[in-house]
DNA sequence: CCGAGGATTATCT
DNA sequence: GATAATCCTCGGA
């Protein structure tokens, strides 16, 4: 029986990416209503920091919307994009320090029949393979928002994993920027991912 | 196999 | 009014 105890509120407050580093091999933990509980081993990040960084929602002042990423660590942001898609980030860096990592991608490791309920006809890897099919299959919406992740009240959270060795850690670009974004927030490098993962989004 | 475009709505300008 | 941290489908080759 694995540990499932939430990480600290500590560990969110880093830089964001140290946080999108460290997140790689933890494991997110949703208890959903009916009781099942599904575990998912992160295997793909990308890190939103700083009111210079271009592409991140805190480029702006504050607004409604990414209020949350100025406030405490530890907590969800989840906001619709496209107007369709629910995206699953979890805030890091002190308050009043506009950040945030996206959670992108997961590899199933437990209750992968109540993701198949939701994600039927499906080849399984292409359940939790991109942020926006994640947030589908663990059931997550705006309802989410602003949610503690260091407590499993909530019925999402986060728990500490394996540890994931430098050596099978990948960096790239941000993907979906928009027309806006230019450099150097374009190609600088936070987007982390576990190499060969066959659940890393494409 | 690949690229283009539509879906659908909260939020910001 | 335009845009958006995406995904899916469809048409062409």
């Amino acid at each position: 029986m694995s540990d499932l105890t939430p990480l600290p509120r500590a560990f969110y407050a880093q830089h964001a990416t140290q946080v999108a580093r460290q997140l790689l091999g933890a494991t997110l933990v949703r208890r959903l209503p009916d009781g099942a509980l599904i575990r998912a081993k992160i295997v793909e990040t990308e890190a939103y920091s700083g009111t210079d960084d271009l592409a991140s929602h805190g480029r702006a002042k504050r607004t409604p919307r990414n209020l949350p990423m100025y406030g405490p660590p530890g907590h969800a942001y989840v906001y619709l994009a496209y107007g369709i898609h629910w995206l699953l980030n979890v805030v890091a860096e002190p308050i009043d320090s506009p950040a945030a990592v996206l959670i992108r991608a997961a590899e199933p490791l437990e209750g992968a029949e109540h993701i198949a309920a939701r994600r039927d006809g499906r080849a399984p890897y292409d359940w939790t393979s991109g942020p926006a099919r994640l947030t589908v299959a663990l059931g997550i919406t705006g309802a989410h928002n602003k949610l503690d992740l260091t407590t499993t009240a909530h019925g999402l959270w986060i728990a500490a994993g394996e540890e994931v060795p430098d050596s099978a850690v990948r960096t790239g670009a941000r993907i979906g920027l928009g027309k806006r974004v230019r450099e150097p927030w374009l190609s600088i490098p936070w987007r982390w991912w576990i190499a060969d993962n066959p659940y890393v989004s494409r």
